[in-house]
DNA sequence: CAGACGACTATTTTT
DNA sequence: TAGTCGTCTG
C-alpha cells in the first residue's frame, strides 16, 4: 500500500485540489496533456486511502481502452483490498441489467445487438412492413430510432410526435423493431442505457439500492456523454451528491454519434454548488505547439476560455508544408521521417500520420511502401464485426438465447452444402445442429466447444475458399478460438456468456505499437488520448479538414467540431508538428483543387515555418 | 443457388 | 477509384 502523501505529492496544486475535493459535485476541465487520467486514478486511490470501501466507488468511462487503463493505474496505486466498480457506461449498465432483467421484461441471458445487428433488424422489420429500402435508407431510419431512444422517446412517444409522412413511417418501424427486440430477448446498445433509466424510474427501491451503494461517482471524458448517460450518472449520484466529472469541451469530437458537450454546461446548472477546477498545465507539448493549438481552438465560440502552458520550453517552429499532390504529400512525410530518424535518432514509432478520412491513407501508404518504411494502419473493421466471426458467434448465441431470431437467421443463411455434409434438409439441419450445440455448450470447455461447432458446421470449408481473403477469414476464426482460451478454466456456460458479452461490448481496438519500429497511420478521431513526439497532419484543406459535409451544411456546430478535431490532432504532438496541404488531390477518381484549410489562417506567423511546393514538381500525366 | 454485372455511393466510430 | 448491393443469368 502506498503512502497517502505519495498519492498527493506527485500532483500539481490544481490536480491536487481535484483529487482532494472529495465531497460534493466537482467539475474538472482538463486540457490535453494536463494529467486527466492521473487525476482520476489518484482520486480513486485517495478515496480508498481515506477509508472509503472500493465497492462504494463507481467510475464510468466511454471506451474499454480507457477503462482498462484506469484499472491498471488504480491497481498500481492500491495493492490491497476490493475493486471499485469501473467500466464503460454500457458494461456497468449491462451488469446492473443482468441482475434485474426481469424488471424490464427480459431474462438475464438477453442478447446484446450491436449496431450491425440493429441494422439487420431494421431491414427485416422494413421487409415485414413492405417498406421500400431503396426509397428509405434503413441506416437513416436506424439512426433516427437511435436518437429517439437517446431522447428517451419510446415508440408511443415517437408516434405522438410524428406528424409528417416520413416520421410516421419511422414510427411504424420503431414500434415493430422494439417489439421484435423484446420478443427476441435482445437489447440494442441504446437499450442498455435507456432500459437502465426505465428500471430506475419504475423501481425506486432498486435505484435507492444503487444510490446507496455508490457514494462516489466519477465520469471520465465527460464531454462525450450523451443525454442518457448523463442522466444515469446524475441519478446514481443523487443520494450522496459526490459526482466528479472530468473532461474537455475542446476535445469533443463525437457529437455525430450523440455525444453532447453541453452536458458540461448543464452540469453546472444541475449542481450549482459544483466546484470547478481547470487544469491548464500541460506536460506533453512544447509551448509553440500549445500556442498554435490555442490559435486554432480560440476561434470557436462554444467553449470556455482556457490557456494551456508548459514548462517544456518553446520548442521548434511548426511546419506548414504545401505540396502539389497527395503523392507528394506522402513522399514529403516519408522523406522528413527518414531525415529525422537519421539526424535526431528518432524511431519510426515516434511518428504518427493523421488524416481526416480513411481514404487518404492510400496515398500515404504507397509512399511508405515505395520507400520501404514499415507502417501500420490503425482502425478499420473490428475483429468482432467481421462477417465470419459474427457468423460463427451466431451459432453460440442461439445456445444461450434461443429467441435470438437474428442469430438464427444468420446461422441459417450459411450455405446448406456445408452443413449438409452431416444431416438432412436445411431447416432441419439448423434445428438439429442448434439442439445438439445447446447440449454440448453445457458440458464442453469453451475452446473445445468452439472447435466442435466449427467442425460440425463445415466452417473451415465455408470461409476458406482457397483465396488469400479466405485464409484471412480462417485466421480470424482461429483468432476467435484464441480469444476463447482465456475463458477455458471457467464453467462452460459462464465462459460462453463472457465471450458473447465481450464480443458485444468490448470491441477490441487495434493496439498502438509504441514499442515496434514502425509508424502508425490513423484518423484524427482514432488518435484521441494518444501522444507522439512528431505529428504529421495530412490534408489540411477546405473540404477535407474541415470536411465538405461540415462546410457544405454551413452548420455552425459542425465547423466547430471540425476545429476541435484539428485541435485534438495538433495537441498530440510532443516536440514537432507538421501541417500539410496539397494544391490538388484525387478524390473519388476526380482531380480536385481546394484552398488550404481555414484552420491554417490564423496561426501566429512567428511560430510557423512555411515550405511552399517545389515549382519544378512534375505533374504526372496518366 | 452461385457468380456476374451494372448501379450507386462515398466522413469520422464506440458501445 | 473502389466497395457494396440488388438483380439477372446460367
Amino acid at each position: 500500500m502506498i503512502d497517502v502523501m505519495d498519492i498527493l505529492t506527485d500532483l500539481n496544486p490544481k490536480q491536487r485540489e481535484a483529487v482532494e475535493a472529495i465531497s460534493g459535485p466537482v467539475l474538472v476541465v482538463a486540457g490535453p496533456g494536463s494529467g486527466k487520467t492521473k487525476t482520476l486514478t489518484h482520486r480513486i486511490a485517495h478515496l480508498v486511502q481515506k477509508g472509503v470501501d472500493p465497492t462504494n466507488i463507481l467510475a464510468l468511462t466511454f471506451t474499454n481502452k480507457a477503462a482498462d487503463e484506469i484499472k491498471l493505474r488504480v491497481s498500481r496505486l492500491l495493492t490491497h483490498s476490493g475493486r471499485p466498480w469501473l467500466g464503460t457506461f454500457h458494461s456497468v449498465c449491462a451488469r446492473i441489467l443482468r441482475s434485474t432483467a426481469r424488471y424490464i421484461g427480459h431474462t438475464p441471458d438477453f442478447t446484446i445487438y450491436d449496431e450491425d445487428d440493429s441494422l439487420d433488424l431494421v431491414k427485416s422489420v422494413m421487409r415485414k412492413l413492405s417498406i421500400e429500402q431503396k426509397q428509405w435508407s434503413p441506416a437513416k431510419i436506424r439512426a433516427i430510432i437511435s436518437s429517439a431512444k437517446n431522447e428517451l422517446q419510446n415508440p408511443e412517444d415517437y408516434e405522438i410526435a410524428a406528424t409528417d409522412h416520413f416520421s410516421k413511417l419511422v414510427s411504424k418501424v420503431y414500434a415493430l423493431y422494439q417489439k421484435q427486440l423484446t420478443d427476441q430477448n435482445a437489447l440494442d446498445f441504446d437499450d442498455i442505457l435507456t432500459k437502465t433509466i426505465q428500471l430506475f424510474e419504475q423501481n425506486p427501491r432498486i435505484l435507492e439500492h444503487y444510490q446507496t451503494q455508490f457514494k462516489y461517482v466519477l465520469v471520465d471524458e465527460f464531454q462525450d456523454t450523451n443525454a442518457v448517460q448523463y442522466k444515469i450518472a446524475n441519478l446514481l449520484a443523487q443520494k450522496h451528491g459526490n459526482l466528479y466529472c472530468i473532461g474537455d469541451l475542446d476535445q469533443s469530437i463525437y457529437s455525430f454519434r450523440g455525444a453532447d458537450y453541453r452536458n458540461i454546461l448543464y452540469f453546472e446548472k444541475d449542481w450549482p454548488t459544483a466546484k470547478v477546477i481547470t487544469l491548464e498545465q500541460n506536460y506533453r507539448s512544447t509551448q509553440n505547439i500549445l500556442d498554435v493549438a490555442h490559435a486554432i481552438i480560440s476561434q470557436n465560440s462554444n467553449r470556455k476560455e482556457k490557456r494551456l502552458w508548459t514548462e517544456n520550453g518553446k520548442g521548434e517552429d511548426i511546419v506548414v508544408k504545401e505540396v502539389e499532390t497527395e503523392r507528394d504529400e506522402g513522399d514529403f512525410i516519408v522523406s522528413e521521417l527518414e531525415r529525422l530518424v537519421r539526424e535526431k535518432h528518432l524511431r519510426l514509432c515516434d511518428f504518427v500520420v493523421l488524416y481526416r478520412t480513411n481514404a487518404q491513407s492510400r496515398a500515404i501508404e504507397e509512399s511508405f511502401l515505395r520507400n520501404g518504411f514499415p507502417y501500420k494502419i490503425i482502425g478499420g473493421i473490428r475483429f468482432f464485426q467481421r462477417k465470419e466471426v459474427k457468423d460463427l458467434l451466431s451459432w453460440l448465441k442461439i445456445c444461450l438465447n434461443p429467441n435470438d431470431a437474428l442469430a438464427l437467421e444468420r446461422a441459417s443463411a450459411m450455405p446448406a452444402r456445408f452443413l449438409q455434409q452431416k444431416l438432412g434438409s436445411k431447416i432441419e439441419t439448423v434445428m438439429l445442429l442448434t439442439n445438439d450445440f445447446s447440449q454440448k455448450s453445457k458440458t464442453l470447455k469453451l475452446p473445445e466447444f468452439l472447435e466442435y461447432v466449427i467442425e460440425h458446421t463445415g466452417f473451415e470449408q465455408y470461409v476458406r475458399d482457397g483465396t488469400e481473403k479466405g485464409d484471412e477469414r480462417w485466421d480470424n476464426v482461429r483468432g476467435l478460438l484464441s480469444v476463447s482460451l482465456k475463458y477455458e478454466s471457467e464453467e462452460p456456460e459462464v465462459a460462453l456468456r463472457s465471450l458473447l458479452q465481450e464480443a458485444a461490448l468490448a470491441q477490441e481496438t487495434d493496439t498502438i505499437a509504441y514499442e515496434k519500429d514502425l509508424t502508425n497511420l490513423m484518423t484524427l478521431h482514432s488518435v484521441k488520448g494518444l501522444e507522439f513526439p512528431v505529428v504529421f497532419i495530412a490534408g489540411c484543406e477546405q473540404g477535407l479538414l474541415p470536411h465538405s459535409r461540415a462546410l457544405f451544411g454551413a452548420n455552425f456546430d459542425d465547423i466547430e467540431e471540425e476545429r476541435r478535431l484539428c485541435y485534438v490532432g495538433v495537441t498530440r504532438a510532443k516536440q514537432k508538428l507538421y501541417l500539410l496541404f496539397a494544391r490538388q488531390r484525387t478524390i473519388f477518381g476526380k482531380i480536385q483543387s481546394n484552398p488550404p484549410s481555414q484552420f491554417l489562417q490564423n496561426l501566429p506567423e512567428h511560430l510557423i515555418t512555411f515550405i511552399p511546393a517545389e515549382e519544378e514538381t512534375i505533374i504526372e500525366l496518366d
